[in-house]
DNA sequence: GCCTTTGTGAACACAACGTGAACCAAACCC
DNA sequence: GGGTTTGGTTCACGTTGTGTTCACAAAGGC
């Protein structure tokens, strides 16, 4: 993950700890102009500034870092419990704060609930497997970035498979966890429908989906490796 | 704005003022099913839900307010220090938390800062996509700028697929959320909706809603990014 | 070489959807 | 208050898609 920009006039001691222990990389900086010309290839994963004594130097650091050309989120306040009044029309400035002195769990539960909304929180529900995309939102799906055109039934048996790679069904198990428990009907429906599925994966990759004699069907490679 | 659904086994005097004095509008609630049955019918504004002794409760009342039919946000915790650790691997339930005891200007500044971003963030008074373009405060609607003349159910239908683009939708769940949930009526009728819709969009954005057959319907492509 | 298992192509039957029109209730207007 | 309009819902009918089955060919195991 990319470093975390770090500004306070004076770092607590607790904070590089906490940041140290928690596994994260991080920079401190001084003041926005070194924020700017230090910035990493790719940019800061995220950035902590430390509301102190002179406040106007932080949020003329934040307003710099949020509204420059490179805009760094998520950004996280210390900021001590006297200057709660000066958070007041600035939220565009910030996304969390934490008040000064902290308990270091609070601040960790805040980092770790920042980076899971900014990372996760928005993606929509994906089944991935290898370059195969299955967006259980959309009921699309997609290999090497080719959108497949599956009919229902093709899109629910790839997404149970896919949901469980590697993994041997038998045809029953497949008809009662795919087309339902009380589904009672040939079991070639399901030879069927892999064959219409490894048609529409092309030829690259019909092989994803692999035939074991006398058993069922397994997706993807087995956990042995082949 | 719409009132606050607050939950709590022994509801804090201090927060129960901090409401009242902040101008809120705010009802509590004991357990989930009296969150679901009392909602407004333009839906809760937001949720504070207090953490305390029994805390399975509150992460009960969590999770049927958030992956309900009618999701509640934003959603605050209050929460004691000693559980902050029961925090951990549930971020989709809370959007923000506040240690418990609280500083009333912090809860505060929480309070306005997450309202400020729901407003901000989610709820425009305009919904776009691609060349459409809804105008929630007016009720109108155009596309690639020309006026659409459409009904009421109409736009409210295309106004909630168009805030949830490339999502969709099964017929059920969508008269559960455009017609209301207490609604019993054949389910074709969201079809024959869809139809004038599509009709009115004019041939060339009829497309804009497609039909996933045996699921439901879609407004506009997927998002396979973010 | 025989038997079992799976792949393949085509045909069938039904469910899902689109379409046009009728129905009905509420609002609106003289 | 009666007639009209508007808009939401339902019904009946056609069409298309697609899930299922069958018959046969091919492949694999003993």
């Amino acid at each position: 993950m990319e470093p975390l920009l770090v500004h306070a006039t004076d770092l607590p001691t607790e904070l590089a700890r906490l940041l140290d222990l928690g596994g994260f990389a991080w920079k401190a900086v001084s003041d926005e102009r070194t924020a700017i010309s230090e910035t990493p290839d790719d940019g800061w994963g995220g950035a902590i500034v430390v509301v102190g004594e002179q406040s106007e130097t932080a949020w003329a650091v934040c307003r710099a870092i949020r509204k420059g050309d490179m805009p760094v989120e998520p950004l996280l306040l210390l900021i001590g419990g006297n200057r709660l009044d000066e958070l007041d029309l600035r939220d565009e400035l910030y996304d969390d704060f934490c008040l000064d002195p902290f308990h270091p769990r609070e601040l960790e539960a805040r980092l770790r609930h920042l980076f899971w909304r900014a990372g996760s929180g928005t993606a929509p529900e994906l089944v991935e497997y290898a370059n195969l995309i299955l967006n259980l939102e959309t009921y699309q799906a997609a290999i090497a970035g080719n959108p497949l055109d599956l009919t229902y039934m093709e899109y629910e048996l790839l997404k149970f498979l896919a949901q469980h790679p590697g993994k041997v069904f038998t045809r029953e198990t497949l008809l009662s966890r795919v087309w339902g428990y009380e589904y009672y009907g040939g079991a070639r429906t399901v030879d069927v429908h892999i064959r219409r599925l490894r048609a529409k994966l092309g030829e690259e990759h019909a092989n994803l989906i692999s035939t074991v004699r006398s058993v069922g069907y397994r997706f993807g490679q087995s956990r042995w490796g082949v």
